[in-house]
DNA sequence: TCAGAAAGTTTGGTATGCCAAACTGTGGGT
DNA sequence: ACCCACAGTTTGGCATACCAAACTTTCTGA
């Protein structure tokens, strides 16, 4: 398919290589795990990273791997601050379940002009973060993502704040939820259980065990001002 | 250029063919009003609806004209609905101008899920008609258009209702919003000054000289009870 | 060191959807 | 009746972006 915006597909490349970037160590991706990410063989993003890399929007070292160029970086820095404030958007205003947000903002993020996301960023307040805890660049692009470690591997007696939790899976967000657990909630890790168990946590006076798989994607940072 | 969905064309084709079949009063839309209103060439307009009668959307009698099926009917139904609705929503809970929403909802009614437009209607109220005074098509796409005239061509003496203004040119919305005249504002026609001179009406105890290109994008009917 | 697997690249082909330009059908005026 | 202008259609080409399959590079391990 195609779309009759010569920009959709340049985009999805340029945010997912900005991801991949920064979670594989050596600041830059993988075709393959790029191809993966967007569910292309690697044909095709191998010829895609070229025409980016000729737009002057990523550095290719074939056979290597692929970063971006500042352009490339301002490039994906808008097309998050949109997917982000739109996923706010559909949560808050129009009160849509946080796991069906996702899939919605990741069309509607190349659509929608600047005046429409600002018009979303001022109704909402001009937020920080969005509803998985994800910080959201500013309108100057700047965006401060704080150290975090996961549940899984924050040590015992330490209290934290939850800071994000991966969207790999949204039914997660949605059961934390349920819990009472949402980004921003403080966290006081109590033990982790042997052989693989559950992290036994203390979120508002109750008591939670928690899951592998769960304390994998739940990642936590200390305390942050707001503003 | 193309676009990631193989469905932006059609939709739009639809659409345009839906309105120019009734504009045209054969019921038929000619291929060259429809590339022109496209924007694209006779050739281009020509084979794409060769490909959507192959889809069973339209019924094309080459050299003729061109008619949606009652399934094309349905998708052109399904795309207004979304289009006013977009348009509603980015203008009442956005603030957006007028004259900006249309452009903006040209794109996005192609990439939005129902899930999302019925969530905007539903915040909306389930409006029946548009910020333009154009009546959306229920879920059900019942569409009830009531019979215009033009100011330019209404009767003097007359009391109407503005139904709709014609959006091909923006600002004529705005500058009616100044003059305190919307949809659904009642408005009595005084006068037609002779020579293609302004037609003179009165509006809530005010009276205006109204010239000729906007009172032929003025859409007056009968009052009608909203509901 | 060097063979082979894994990762990446190239090539050839598909589909959408556009344009320009050549061609064809239709219908009005003489 | 027939010519011709105009509307519509077809043909050949382009751009994006995909895939499958053949090919090349890199690096690991025996």
């Amino acid at each position: 398919m195609s779309t009759t915006d010569p920009g959709r597909a340049v985009e999805d490349y340029v945010k997912a290589i900005y991801r991949l970037e920064r979670e594989s160590g050596c600041g830059e991706a993988a075709i393959g795990a790029l191809a993966e990410l967007l569910a292309v063989t690697p044909g095709s993003a191998s010829a895609m990273v070229k025409r980016l890399d000729e737009q002057g929007l990523v550095d290719h070292r074939p056979y290597r791997g692929v970063s971006l160029t500042p352009e490339g970086e301002r490039i994906a820095l808008t097309v998050i601050r949109r997917h982000r404030l739109i996923e706010s958007f559909l949560a808050e205003e129009l009160g849509m379940p946080w796991d069906e947000v996702h899939r919605e903002a990741e069309v509607i993020e190349h659509v929608v002009s600047d005046v429409v996301i600002e018009r979303m960023a001022a109704k909402l307040g001009d937020p920080t973060h969005d509803p998985h805890g994800d910080p959201i660049p500013s309108r100057e692009l700047q965006l401060n993502e704080r150290p975090t470690t996961t549940l899984w591997d924050a040590p015992d007696g330490a209290t934290l704040e939850l800071a994000r939790v991966s969207d790999a899976d949204p039914q997660m967000l949605r059961y934390l939820a349920e819990c009472g657990i949402g980004p921003g909630t403080p966290i006081t890790i109590l033990a982790h259980d042997p052989f693989e168990g559950p992290v036994q946590v203390r979120v508002k006076r109750r008591r939670h065990a928690i899951g592998r798989a769960l304390a994998r994607a739940m990642e936590l940072g200390a305390p942050e001002e707001r503003g």
